[in-house]
DNA sequence: GTGCATCTTTGCATACCATGCAACTTATGA
DNA sequence: TCATAAGTTGCATGGTATGCAAAGATGCAC
């Protein structure tokens, strides 16, 4: 029952950190035991027992039974939004999510282990990939007003969301494709492969 | 209970018309209460009273209360599989794609009305439009493997499922794009605009 | 149209999910 | 140390979801 990255806001008084330590103990059992039993035969229960909580501070937690499997980051969206708009002039749109994503996922790549569960749990039941892609649907937002931001009265259109929504989708792809091609190739490559087809209006493969 | 545009398959025994029609009365029920008392706020049993059946006959239509609100036209992927494989050699997998979801799109809004609810009711609640998403992820598999099979060799890496998945989240973009300023533009209009912007590598609109 | 096989609907029992409320315990800061 | 705010817990309640067996339709052959 520890573990914890104190990736966005670290430190704060023990009640912070015990909330925290909570928080994380009730998700990472949630991922441990739907790894071994399935996401489904998983109940609130018996992951509040491993996380030594009642039932009902569970629901203080999370919501649904299903958010413990889906984690948020909540701190995610801000930093991207930052890295959109700090992002130098020169670069188009793409190229600055681009950049922004490689760099939030490289971070992210780097709790390898977990993460890999994770990405097992959420494959084997496509019911909790879709909350996943929810989960996400709030940075993209974020990330849409980012970029309508920086591109200032060109960013009026449908653009900023459709972006932001490719690039949420090209960031899942490329997981779904790493995780079920782990050996071949680095995460990074894919993403990056990815990108490039977008970029290049996703022309055919040569035959 | 009636409605039924009897799309896919028609007619058939007294038997399954009869299972399409309660399927519907469901569907529409859920939604055109949603859409008055909040999705939040509709319990199965008042689904199931206002389509006239039990609340168990509900549960052997949907496996999840929230299934009623998202409609899934289990044929589309059928009819897109054979529309993708169909379309002229000349034609980048891209454009096939545009062609497809556009004749698939164009059919389904004449059901305007019914639809313009569904938008409404999956818009005001964020949870049900990433079930929505839930539900295009099977069509969208499928669409991969279509496109696969179309490049033949060359359809053996992640550009397939890259494709569809785009495509797929280009669809919803447009829809809420449109859903949210329905009376700027046509639907079909900002579709057409959504692609382009694809074909050309998503590059920054001009300042 | 009779009768049998098959499919559907339904009620009942059961278990889990989720929320509000009040009582209790623990951290915080003066 | 003490008062306050915050967090945890049990209990009560109601909605969601599934298995099972009985009853009701439908389809089909004769």
């Amino acid at each position: 029952m520890q573990l914890m990255r104190e990736k966005g806001a670290a430190g704060g008084g023990l009640r912070e950190r015990k909330k925290r330590a909570t928080r994380a103990a009730l998700a990472e059992a949630a991922v441990r035991l739907a790894a071994e039993h399935g996401a489904e035969k998983v109940t609130v229960e018996a992951i509040s027992a491993a996380a030594g909580v009642s039932v009902r501070t569970f629901f203080n937690y999370f919501d649904t039974r299903d958010d413990a499997f889906v984690v948020i980051d909540a701190d995610a969206g801000a930093r991207m939004r930052r890295a959109v708009l700090d992002a130098p002039a020169g670069l188009s749109p793409l190229e600055v999510l681009r950049g922004a994503l490689a760099a939030e996922l490289a971070e992210a790549e780097q709790q390898h282990e977990l993460w890999r569960l994770h990405a097992e749990v959420l494959h084997a039941s496509p019911h909790l990939l879709a909350r996943g892609v929810g989960a996400h649907m709030a940075a993209e937002a974020e990330l849409a007003e980012a970029i309508a931001e920086r591109l200032g009265d060109a960013g009026g259109g449908i653009y900023p969301r459709l972006l932001a929504a490719v690039a949420g989708t090209a960031v899942r792809t490329s997981v779904d494709h790493w995780s079920a091609h782990q050996e071949e190739a680095a995460f990074l490559d894919v993403f990056h492969e990815v990108f490039s087809l977008l970029a290049a209006g996703l022309p055919a493969p040569p035959a």
